[in-house]
DNA sequence: AGCCAGGTCAGTA
DNA sequence: TACTGACATGGC
């Protein structure tokens, strides 16, 4: 199907470090993967889209899944016009959505993801999938690359240490073990949606090998709460070397997170990690 | 070769 | 509470 979505960039969206499966199949084709499901996103043109969804699957799921709401004016109307760092990042970062992906999926994956590259990450992420996630049948890549879907608590509490340390995991994979047991033995993580803040974060810490950090990751990108910011290295060193050591970020209000989110791209993208081919400079 | 990576945890004071 | 080193693995 095709579709018209303002502030919407695949490229920038892959590029922005909350989501490890999405990537370029061809030269003007984004796939992004959620749990077991797949989309393939061609650019036409100024603000328009091709799915690879029928449009009933797009409402159905993917509306949501891509924030296709109307939030990015709203959240760009409200940045303080002082903050000149913000603005710049924003202006960098414009077309990233936070995506609304799903909690248990964004637990594991931020769990691996701590002390490592993103390359690294990815690959993590990727061999999980293929050592326990659902193997798909899609249609659209190239020389029929196997896909696999993302896998359940309940697989993953069945694996070996040996088997999770097989994916590069390292001490994290005892971490992944018992966090996938804990969550097997429970309530999905989706029935957390309307927990308050508070008692969603505690939730989320009692896992093992997650701390304030993965536990606000997951809670921005896994619960779509839009005001949480987690601070990263990255974000330290922003605060430190653009602030003057003074945190702005509690004082961001309902957007918060989307502005971080800017940051980090924009941080990334200065420092040459993410190559474009289009040197702006 | 050595350092660092979207941190967390256990051990100290 | 605040600070410190260890922790597996991979890339530059």
């Amino acid at each position: 199907m095709r579709i018209t979505l303002p502030h919407f960039s695949p490229e920038k969206i892959m590029d922005s470090g909350q989501c490890f499966r999405m990537r370029k199949t061809a030269a003007n084709t984004y796939m992004i993967q959620a749990l077991d499901r797949v989309l393939f996103i061609q650019p036409k043109g100024k603000d328009r889209f091709h799915l690879s969804c029928t449009k009933a699957a797009y409402d159905a799921f993917w509306r949501d899944y891509l924030d296709a709401d109307d939030i990015y004016e709203a959240a760009a109307a409200a940045m303080p016009a002082d903050d000149l760092h913000l603005l710049e990042a924003a202006a960098a970062g414009d077309g990233i959505r936070i995506l609304r992906q799903d909690p248990w999926e964004m637990l594991i994956t931020f769990i691996l993801s701590q002390r490592k590259t993103i390359p690294a990450i990815r690959q993590c992420v990727e061999k999980l999938c293929a050592l326990a996630g659902k193997r798909l049948s899609v249609k659209g890549l190239p020389d029929d690359t196997p896909l696999y879907g993302f896998p359940s608590p309940k697989v993953l509490a069945r694996l070996s240490l040996e088997e999770i340390l097989s994916t590069g995991a390292g001490y994290r994979a005892s971490y992944l073990l018992e966090t996938a047991r804990m969550a097997a033995a429970g309530a999905p993580l989706s029935t957390w949606r309307d927990l308050p803040d508070e008692v969603l974060l505690q939730r989320l810490l009692a896992f093992p090998g997650v701390g304030i950090k993965v536990a606000t990751c997951v809670m921005l990108f896994g619960f779509h709460r839009l005001h949480i910011c987690p601070v990263d290295v990255w974000m330290e060193r922003i605060i430190r070397e653009r602030y003057g050591g003074i945190d702005p970020f509690p004082a961001y209000g309902a957007y918060g997170g989307i502005y971080q989110q800017y940051m980090f791209y924009h941080a990334q993208h200065l420092k040459g990690l993410i190559k474009n081919g289009k040197t702006g400079a």
